[in-house]
DNA sequence: CGGTATAAGTTGAACACAGCAACATATAAA
DNA sequence: TTTATATGTTGCTGTGTTCAACTTATACCG
């Protein structure tokens, strides 16, 4: 039933048709790549000389260029390969509990630097917030004199009101109300935009990863400080009215009572059995997969199990195309995926379950700071010419 | 963090601007009903000469046309009242256990005639479509000449794939993979889309009801043959991969195991309770609202503690900024209100909770035709220059 | 090696649509 | 009756896309 909405009250104009056209071209070079211009012509459907101009009016305000063709095997004249210029970047910045990571994600979504700043606690919102503006300085110092600094995106492991870019809740952090937007665009003088940590990574699997093409999708990630989410809905990132949507992991497990998801399957427990205290992502992924164990495969079964009903209900929800784990959720899916299919269809409908795939996560750990940077790149890709005439 | 997208691959160029913007007007007439061209003005924000040539041209095609101001107290020129036409119809059809509703419903929302045709007992998809077919007949044939027909839209209390019209299962039904949309096509000659009555009823609420204005809601029905539900995200329904999308009544409620929320909130335990076998819809409404039984008010109780913690769990997932409860769930809603609101603060996350609003379905007995012929409007809405210049 | 087919770039004219400004008109208020 | 106000009406302008004709660069084939 796509397709059906509440009035569209907003007329459009020529101008509009001009920005969304030049929206259009720019977000297939951030999202798709590089690509010949013969291609951009196809996938719009536009006529070859209006992508030509199209093209030529991004090239002009430094956001795309043009480089010769590729050689291709194919008769007729090679078209020039158009690139998103990475020249223009965004700022990307994770605070978690060991540590603040910050990134440099140019145009085209690649990270083309990073530093890691590992702190003894969980870092307050305020150090935080000083920690990123000195990780900011260190990165922006190396700029060449036309790099474009588009802003700052911050990935946060907690509720955040999209809007303002207030964190209402970071549990893991010990957040409370922190207006983490305002304090570090004060602090760096740059845009800030701040989402919540898997609702990012959402976006991104989405556009990169192994949702690429599937315009419905969930996703959910075992991090060390519980489960997130995110959904993505018709293409877009679900929000909801504040921005909170994809709390999977504040849904019910499937235990008894009301016990919540993410305290049912938890990676402390996985890193237990295999006898660790901690470990890295890969490393954990690593020993469960290959455990002989039969108690560490007992536990993947019981997460597994606790598990299925939560995806269960959320097929049923939200008729999704596929649902992708990362994190530890991916490492005890792999370990038996028929078990948690299986125990899946017992949990939903038939014909919504028929529709739905589960995969792994694709994207290691540059997801989040292409995620924070998407939140930044946004309204560039929205409005180039705005973005084009403001800063020549 | 709304408005994050996926490329929008497709260019846009003079012609589907026109397109737009028609529709735009169309949609605005159809949903928010008659009004004086200057609203549409506004509204829309575009130019008073588009406008009044935007109009004309709908009246061209007989979808719109214009009438006398209506007489208002204000200082100006009064700018003439644009309707939509009430000639344009859909027929909307709604096959239930005990009968078969067929409808005619006009642009513009207003249900202008209803048959009702009763059943001893469920009606096979074949039966269902040949009643239906004869429904048409007998409401069509007093149609004057200049009334136009654009097609059937049908809610089916089941799982419907959208894109072909194929009914997946409807239990109460007892319908398995029954292709009506071409059945009832072939029957009749006329365009046919299916879909969930519930998900249109929540259309309907959301164009029409209290969920007016409110982009983001879900929206639950409780009626004699279970749960049904539908989600409307960023003022559009949710209808997810197959369209099967917002079927609450198969997650799981608040008891103990995997029972499903609809066999824990039934109708007719509420039924037993207040001494009754059957009872009409304002009917039960009444009985148990008025009823001082301990029993009745111990029974509302259980089930609104059942339904909490699956509103709960979609408020987490769904951030929404409403829900609507319907049929005999907003009869159990109204008996205790703050019950219910108590007990989903405990299932949800504080943001999120502090964002919704639970509410009583608005509409009546119509909902479900208007819901249907919505559907079969959706392509005229979204193109009326292609059905103007195909049919003149 | 030259000719042909093919696909795409380039250019200038045509076309469609929304905006704009000036003027006309219908109402309420003074 | 006059004035203020809001909106309709009309012809013109500007912008963006398309179209058609021509040009160019590549592969293929004899």
């Amino acid at each position: 039933m796509a397709g059906i909405n509440a009035p569209r009250v907003s007329g459009v104009s020529t101008d509009q048709l001009r920005r969304h056209n030049l929206s259009a071209i720019l977000t297939l070079l951030h999202h798709a790549g590089s690509q010949p211009r013969s291609a951009l012509t196809a996938q719009t459907g536009l006529n070859r000389s209006t992508v030509a101009a199209l093209v030529a009016e991004l090239a002009e305000y430094g956001l795309a260029h043009e480089t010769d063709p590729d050689p291709t095997k194919q008769v007729g004249r090679p078209s020039p390969t158009v690139n998103a210029d990475e020249r223009t970047v965004a700022i990307a910045i994770n605070p978690e509990v060991d540590a603040v990571t910050a990134g440099v994600v140019a145009l085209g979504g690649k990270v083309v630097d990073r530093v890691r700043h590992e702190t003894e606690q969980p870092p307050s919102a305020r150090d935080a917030v000083a920690i990123s503006a000195d990780l900011v300085q260190q990165l922006t110092a190396g700029f060449s004199a036309d790099t474009r600094v588009v802003g700052i995106g911050v990935a946060v492991p907690g509720l955040v009101r999209v809007d303002d870019g207030l964190v209402r809740f970071a549990p893991h952090l010990e957040w409370t109300d922190e207006p983490i937007a305002a304090l570090l665009s004060e602090a760096t003088g740059l845009e800030v935009a701040v989402g919540n940590d898997a609702s990012l990574g959402a976006l991104v699997e989405h556009i990169y990863g192994v949702g690429s093409g599937v315009d419905d999708l969930i996703y959910l990630n075992g991090g060390p400080s519980g489960i997130g989410g995110g959904v993505i809905v018709r293409g877009s990132l679900l929000g909801g009215a504040g921005g909170y949507a994809g709390e999977f992991g504040h849904t019910r497990g499937g235990g008894a009572g009301d016990t919540d998801l993410e305290s049912l399957v938890r990676r402390t427990d996985l890193l237990a059995a295999v006898g660790r205290a901690a470990a890295a992502p890969d490393e954990l992924d690593e020993l469960v997969l290959h455990s002989d164990d039969a108690a560490v495969l007992a536990l993947v079964h019981r997460q597994l199990a606790a598990l299925a009903p939560a995806l269960g209900d959320a097929i049923n929800i939200l008729n999704p195309q596929l649902i992708v784990l990362g994190g530890f959720l991916s490492t005890i899916l792999e370990r038996d995926p028929a078990y948690l299919d299986e125990r899946v269809a017992a949990h939903s409908l038939a014909a919504a379950y028929d529709d739905v795939r589960i995969a792994r996560a694709a994207l290691g750990s540059d997801l989040l700071l292409i995620g924070a940077a998407e939140l930044t790149f946004a309204p560039l890709l929205a409005d180039p010419a705005g973005y084009g005439r403001a800063r020549p």
